[in-house]
DNA sequence: ATGGTTGACCTTCAA
């Protein structure tokens, strides 16, 4: 079993490049984040077409949620219980024993900002939610753009980014909580090559110069971790014409 | 020079 994670920036813009890339690389169960449109825009026949079923929660102009999966989306739910959010973040739902938690985490802006502030609040209440699916669900796999490099090295360059937005203290100190609760970096179980990221700037050439970071991330509980046999980074579809800023992260799991 | 890009939307905000 495959599973995956990807902000795709926009899915009005970028629907010919998943299709493409659920061609190339069949994953079994994929979230993806800033799909930036309302459900009743949500393209579920052409992911149909593909073999793929959706769930979504969305919203106009701005975040939005989806798992894609090959196979029914069963218990599905949107939102943090006791975090009451206008903006659509969330989404989670069980495919074939597996409960994927899609998250878009808040981007923050800079550090000391309101924005930031509800970064830190949103981190707050997203472990507790974990700490209540796990309970529910020992097979948890919790992807998305978390928008925080948890260490130095998924910096291209820790004099740019130490202490500021995405690698301050309390949001690395955020991630770490969730992974105190049972989860593991799926990405950190396999050796990696060096300055592997997720993301890179549309500004600057930052992808051509590899100015990245690792920001987005696939989280396993114990069982799931125990099955992982591989953990790649895919970059082919940010060398693609209008690509999203992020690449898809994909976790190969063994089967029961 | 305080810059640069993209997306949504319409003038500016968010990332």
């Amino acid at each position: 079993m495959r599973i995956a994670t990807w902000n795709v920036n926009s899915l009005n813009v970028r629907l010919p490049h998943l299709l493409d890339w659920l061609a190339a690389s069949p994953v079994d169960l994929l979230g993806i984040q800033e799909t930036k449109l309302t459900d009743d825009k949500f393209p579920f026949a052409a992911l149909a077409a593909a073999g793929y079923q959706a769930v979504h929660s969305g919203q106009k102009t701005y975040n939005g949620v989806a798992l894609l999966a090959r196979g029914v989306i069963e218990d599905v739910s949107r939102d943090m219980p006791g975090f009451a959010d206008e903006q659509k973040r969330v989404i989670a739902g069980t495919v074939n024993g597996v409960r994927y938690v899609n998250v878009y985490v808040v981007n923050g802006q800079a550090v000391g900002s309101e924005k930031y502030a509800y970064k830190l609040r949103f981190l707050e209440a997203l472990q507790r939610y974990l700490a209540e699916e796990l309970q529910r669900y020992p097979n948890l796999v919790v992807g998305g753009d978390y928008n925080i490099a948890p260490t130095a090295e998924d910096t291209h360059d820790p004099e740019v980014w130490e202490g500021g937005i995405l690698c301050s203290e309390p949001e690395r100190e955020g991630f770490r909580k969730l992974l105190a609760l049972g989860l593991q970096d799926g990405f950190r179980l396999f050796p990696q090559e060096a300055k592997t990221f997720t993301w890179w700037d549309y500004r600057q050439a930052a992808f051509r110069r590899n100015m990245g970071l690792r920001i987005d991330h696939l989280l396993l509980s114990a069982p799931l971790a125990a099955r992982a046999r591989s953990a790649l980074v895919d970059k082919a579809p940010r060398k693609l014409e209008r690509p999203s800023d992020h690449a898809p992260l994909v976790i190969e799991l063994a089967p029961v």
